[in-house]
RNA sequence: GGGUCGGUUCCCGAGUGGCCAAAGGGAGCAGUCUGUAAAACUGUUGGUUACGCCUACGUAGGUUCGAAUCCUACCCGGCCCA
């Protein structure tokens, strides 16, 4: 097994890290610990796949002997992080944040607990608020204030380009930020021993205010940071976003379903990386599935992995399992017959599953296949209906020997129960008989 | 305001009395190929009770056995003149 170091190196997990000497500290992890921290900003009500590199982060570090403790920015969200940003965060509400932190701090728990850790190894989650909700201003400007330069705060990237360019600002509340992220390092340095940051690659500028303001205030020189890489893909869209918008890791927001069809769709050229990134594949076995991939394109190993991998450690195993044989079946030439019922209700989902029962649709009149698709939205007319009949573009069940006046009884479902519809290549629809 | 050219199906655009549900291209949809990629090739693209019938060529009328096509008025756009 290589050192901690030399894994987060090969895995591509390190950007950058403040000092040489944090390398000896990581790599020494059995015989001392490092109790280090990584902060996530609950702006939103659920996390995204942007955060899982932290999240892989930690549990890589933790696999290693160190210590993590997770802060849910409670406090620090009311104010806004300026990095990386052009203007002024919106203002959230306060009711807001806490119930943020509510969910997140239940999704993190969810998505670490399908890492089957050990009962040593933990992870303490922390809210800032509740040290910051009883700092009063004057305690706060003796303590940091006085420590930190103005001249300095106003040099850093974040800050410089809101002050400098013409018709931009930063608010006094922002301007701010950075110096409760560096009390945040500071008081857990003081109560828990924690002496390493970790956090993306934006979050340079913080992490490196937090070593200022410890080394100033204790003097302490063995304090380190450390950042990711920030996550791109070659093509310039960016990680994270499909075309319905953010990839989160809540599954009711993006299902587990679609979070498996974004990993698989990633372009070829990063998938590697991507295994590296978010997988706990060991980087050996990631080479040998790259040489596989590399020989056998087609079978898209590296991509399904991946995938696997991702919406397991997010979701569990079980979903993972469910939501492979479902994309296996809709995308590849795993047989239908085959799902199980829990396979085939996560498909009356994603699919947009109808319930029907036959005696309902002949009273209706819509057992014929053409009526049924068309008063179900799922053909636009009944002509274009006739037409993918002759063009073969339909299938019921693997069935492509329809007419018109084929009725939706005469085709046998899976399970009996369960009627997949095919129209051309990729457009699925299912129907329940009730 | 006067003149003039035009408004066609998802888009561009041909059609100037019947052979027009309307050429051609784009786009879409299928099929083959393929990697849930790209390209390529083939087919297809108003609706329907599938025979026929209905609806569609700016809008409303008219001529005609028959109108996208001719006539009248109107609406909209381009260009030219004032």
């Amino acid at each position: 097994m290589s050192s901690c170091y030399d894994e987060l190196i090969r895995r591509n997990l390190i950007y950058h890290i403040s000092d040489e000497g944090l390398i000896k500290r990581l790599n020494a992890g059995e015989i001392e610990p490092i109790t280090f921290y990584i902060g996530f900003d609950p702006t939103s009500h659920s996390l995204h796949v942007g955060h899982l590199l932290q999240i892989m982060l930690i549990i890589q570090l933790l696999k290693f002997g160190h210590k993590p403790i997770v802060v849910l920015g409670g406090a620090t969200a009311l104010i806004g992080d300026p990095s990386g940003r052009a203007t002024e965060r919106p203002i959230i509400e306060e009711s807001q944040v806490m119930s943020n932190v509510e969910k997140i701090s239940t999704q993190l728990e969810g998505i670490l607990n399908n890492f089957e850790l050990t009962t040593d190894e933990k992870i303490t989650v922390c809210n800032n608020l509740s040290w910051w909700k009883d700092m009063n201003v004057v305690a706060y400007l003796r303590d940091v204030g006085r420590l930190a330069t103005v001249n300095q705060m106003l040099a850093k990237e974040s800050v410089h380009r809101r002050v400098s360019e013409e018709n931009q600002s930063i608010s006094y509340a922002e301007f701010s930020y950075m110096l409760l992220q560096a009390y945040d390092f500071l008081h857990l340095y003081r109560t828990e021993n924690c002496t390493l940051q970790c956090g993306a690659s934006d979050q340079w500028g913080n992490i490196s205010q937090g070593l200022d303001l410890i080394r100033r205030s204790c003097g302490d020189e063995k304090v380190f940071g450390l950042t990711t890489p920030l996550v791109v893909k070659p093509d310039g869209t960016k990680f994270g976003k499909s075309s319905t918008g953010t990839v989160w890791l809540d599954g009711e927001l993006t299902r587990p379903f679609e979070l498996y069809q974004y990993f698989i769709n990633i372009d070829d050229l990063s998938v590697i990386t991507f295994l590296k990134y978010f997988t706990f594949l060991t980087v050996d076995e990631i080479e040998s599935i790259e040489k596989e991939s590399t020989t056998r394109p087609k079978d898209r190993i590296a991509h399904k992995r991946l995938s696997y991998e991702v919406v397991k450690n997010v979701h569990g195993k079980e979903i993972a399992e469910n939501v492979q044989a479902a994309s296996n079946a809709i995308f590849g030439t795993a047989p239908f017959e085959e799902l199980s019922d829990d396979v085939f209700e996560l498909l009356m989902v994603e699919l947009n599953g109808i319930s029907v029962n036959f005696k309902d649709l002949r009273a209706r009149e819509i057992e014929s296949i053409d009526s049924f698709l068309v008063s179900f939205g799922v053909v636009k007319s009944k002509s274009e209906v006739g037409r993918l009949i002759t063009q073969k573009g339909l299938m019921l069940n693997e069935n492509k020997d329809l007419s018109l006046g084929t009725k939706i009884s005469e085709i046998k479902p899976y399970l009996g129960k369960y009627i997949v519809i095919k129209v051309g290549k990729k457009n699925y629809s299912i129907v329940k008989v009730l």
